[in-house]
DNA sequence: CTTCCACAGGAAGGTCTGGCGG
DNA sequence: CCGCCAGACCTTCCTGTGGAAG
């Protein structure tokens, strides 16, 4: 905590945060979205994708490919980067060639991909396809209309390609080509599901997949250079312990050797580190940081959990404060949880589900990690789960406090009986 | 050693929803 | 538009079990 001074408070409150703010020189070099320079050891799959795509310069169709990798592997990035240099020197040598990326989690479906692709071939005198309304394969007509027209190679990036609901959206790209008279396209999809081609389409996947690619996670070391990289350029020079970086790197390595969560571990840390109006981002502010994001996580988690697990949950807590109230170890079993789970329902007058099914969803809170479920025998006493929250607690209850059902709940007295151990 | 608690957790079947082919 | 089927979600019924107590 830090201790203001009054009057500096109430004089000038945001030239004072102006001078003090101190550690970002540029916050957007932090983000997952921005693109350095340089991608680092990144080159091989930098050359592989290069050496796929080279035909497009000479106005010959590249293969398709597909993309693997977990989150954060750096397949976008690259795939962007290369995508960038691709128009470059297209444009240095005057070949057409039209670069498309297309995030399948957010244009899903076969029409609005359709759609998606075409309106980047629009010129002043060709109408724009209206986000609905026409028949699906009128857009697919116009698109090749419009392609056709404009001529030169298009290579589509399909990101999150595992995304696109039905698989008649992939049948009819993979097959364009067929019907292109003058225009050329190459499809490139990326996806972090390794499975994700089991699904489909036998003749979409061996039309697709003719190269297929994937990108291993970074380990530790190279982890280290990426935030070394981009801290150069986001933070002002010594704001940080030289421990931080190799922290940040070990802990996002251990995860997958995800980019993405070292630059935030990274980033976190330097936000709270601001907020205290500190200088130094220190090892404790990483070990807050890594604390956040998993606390955020969880309570993202709990916000979209359906509502009898969030009534499961409400008795767990509630069980546990109770305990911790009367000085008892924090041990709670199934059969209390259920308990209160009853009255709670009664309560809310929502009917109860059988104590076989909130065993069930118990284990299911565990596995979202949420809660700790351990099977113990209490000898004499049975065999039960041992149950804990996972240490948010007051936090978890003021998001289950945003459902209206919950809000006079949350203040609710366990029934009187308190049993003697 | 046996007993026996308080569940764990498997199996099978019921109900409901939503997508899909005819 | 209708019937069918898969899959999510639950219930009912069941057998299995670690270890303190006796």
């Amino acid at each position: 905590m830090r201790n203001f001074s009054r009057n500096a408070v109430n004089s000038d409150i945001f030239g004072r945060l102006l001078k003090s703010e101190g550690l970002f020189l540029d916050r957007e070099a932090m983000r997952p979205t921005y693109m350095p320079e340089i991608l680092l050891h990144r080159s091989n799959e930098i050359n592989d994708i290069a050496s796929v795509m080279v035909p497009a310069l000479r106005g010959e169709t590249p293969s398709n490919v597909f993309i693997y990798g977990k989150t954060g592997t750096g397949k976008t990035a690259v795939t962007k980067y290369v995508g960038k240099k691709l128009l470059k020197k297209s444009r240095e040598t005057g070949k057409r060639i039209n670069y498309i990326y297309v995030n399948c989690e957010i244009v899903d479906t076969q029409y609005r991909l359709l759609q998606n692709i075409a309106n980047h071939f629009i010129n002043e005198w060709s109408e724009r396809i209206p986000f609905t309304g026409w028949p699906t394969d009128e857009v697919y007509s116009k698109l090749i209309q419009m392609m056709d027209k404009n001529g030169g190679v298009s290579v589509i990036i399909l990101d999150e390609v595992d995304k696109i609901k039905g698989d008649e959206a992939l049948y009819s790209l993979s097959r364009i080509n067929n019907d292109l008279k003058k225009a050329k396209v190459s499809i490139v999809g990326i996806s972090n599901d390794l499975k994700f081609t089991e699904f489909l389409d036998p003749r979409v996947k061996s039309s697709l997949g003719e190269e297929n690619m994937i990108f291993p996670p970074y380990d530790a070391r190279e982890l280290q250079d990426i935030l070394k990289q981009r801290v150069d350029i986001a933070l002002k020079p010594s704001s940080m312990d030289d421990e931080v970086i190799p922290l940040c790197s070990a802990l996002a390595a251990q995860e997958h050797g995800d980019a993405r969560r070292a630059l935030d571990l990274l980033r976190i840390s330097a936000e709270l580190a601001e907020r205290n109006g500190v200088h130094k981002i220190t090892k404790k502010f990483v070990r807050l940081a890594q604390n956040k994001i998993e606390i955020d996580r969880i309570l993202e988690v709990v916000r979209t959990l359906p509502a009898q697990s969030k009534t499961i949950l409400l008795a767990i807590i509630l069980q546990e404060k109770q305990n911790k109230k009367a000085g008892m170890a924090g041990v709670i079993t199934t059969g209390e949880v259920y308990e209160i789970y009853k009255d709670l329902c009664k309560k809310t007058r929502t009917d109860s589900l059988t104590q076989r099914r909130v065993a069930d969803l118990i284990s299911e809170l565990d596995m979202l990690g949420i809660i700790t479920a351990r099977v113990i025998s209490k000898g004499r006493y049975g065999r039960t789960r041992e149950i804990k929250t996972s240490s948010s607690s007051d936090e978890i209850i003021n998001v289950l406090k945003e459902d209206d059902v919950f809000k006079e709940l949350t203040n609710y007295k366990i029934r009187g009986q308190t049993r003697l151990v």
